[in-house]
DNA sequence: ACTTTATATATCGAATTGATATTATACATC
DNA sequence: GATGTATAATATCAATTCGATATATAAAGT
């Protein structure tokens, strides 16, 4: 399952040019999987070689000509034959939580702004996810609205979880005070909320 | 935050060789952050090479010579200095969601497998932090508890949101029943669970 | 006797990332 | 009127990372 296949399934709904596939990632696809431009050119470029899409050029003033993939039979078939993979990998790869590991090496000031920078950028998912959900996951496959709904839910464990045990990485922790901060971590001491 | 980096904050802990490293990324830091031989030894000879570790050989008879890398000074200097960066990322990279949206194409028992397989492998996750959690996680820094933490109660809701919501899969869609698969997804329909 | 597991480093091709280049229209902002 | 940013569109490239494999030996299980 890379990058190609995933451009084949997204093909199913209907032929698309790059850029059309790019925006895709970009919004349904953001939460879990992403491709830039430097893997869905090549990968169109690829399956269209291996017959697996048909590519037809529409010529546009000024703009350059718009490439447009639409699934081929056999496509169809390659893909098929992908979704057969009983044991699909679902891999996390968080700078967040490395960055987490060596609290103690840092000031408690910036542990607060990355945690708050973090619960931003969950937000940020969570109201996407809203707009998604109002606009247009009606006449989605159920497949669609299962994966957004497992975002929703796994967003909303990472806030509450955050949001429930932050004071674990502020409260004193006599490491480190480098050179001259000691003095934010005064009130984060005594609130136990499990 | 690149494997150098955390390669580099592993090494706060201790002095530690590639295979060291190897099975800490296997171990702790499994559920967010791989890194295979590939990247641990290039990383380690470039770390190496710009002073940040030292590396001592130690010879072995029969094996090959241990190469045990230390963190410098300079290297503490670095890391504190990668720590800084205020929005570290969180990224995840699922064909198993990518799969699953697809589902309208898929055979219902494939779905199934797929689904049981995830559970599985979560409960793998779960069994290992449970693990950790027994063995070592009293002299950790709070920032690795933190870190645990995140990883159970992310695992705890994939969990629950598959359990709870796999019907939607598997309820007749109509779609794609390519051969004669048509007969367990009966007693699926029923429990509307939130 | 055979196979797997553990110790240990190293490399290589393939895939992916992230940034950048190019070209043009349109809409704001200064 | 000029500058900046957004949108539309494709393309490429160096750096990084992944996954698999090679090498070598000892211990331990079957």
């Amino acid at each position: 399952m890379d990058v190609k296949t995933v451009c084949l399934g997204i093909l199913t709904d209907g032929p698309a040019s790059g850029y059309d596939l790019k925006k895709h990632f970009e919004s349904t696809f953001s939460h879990f999987f992403a491709a830039g431009y430097g893997s869905i050119y090549p990968a169109l470029s690829s399956l269209a070689e291996q017959g697996l899409v048909s590519c037809e050029e529409i010529r546009q003033e000024g703009k350059p000509d718009r490439k447009v993939y639409a699934i081929t039979p056999d496509g169809r078939e390659f893909l098929r034959d992908a979704l057969r993979n009983p044991s699909p990998c679902h891999k996390v790869r968080s700078e967040f939580l490395a960055t987490m590991c060596f609290a103690h090496l840092m000031r408690p000031g910036d542990i607060e702004t990355v945690l708050d920078n973090r619960l931003a950028d969950i937000a940020r998912y969570q109201a996407m996810f809203q707009q998604l959900e109002a606009e247009c996951m009606c006449d989605w496959p159920q497949g669609a609205q299962f994966v957004l709904g497992f975002g929703k839910a796994v967003s909303a464990a990472m806030e509450a979880y955050i949001a429930e045990n932050r004071h674990m990485l502020t409260a004193s922790s006599g490491a480190s005070t480098t050179t001259s901060e000691r003095n934010e971590n005064h009130e984060a001491r005594h609130h136990h909320a499990s």
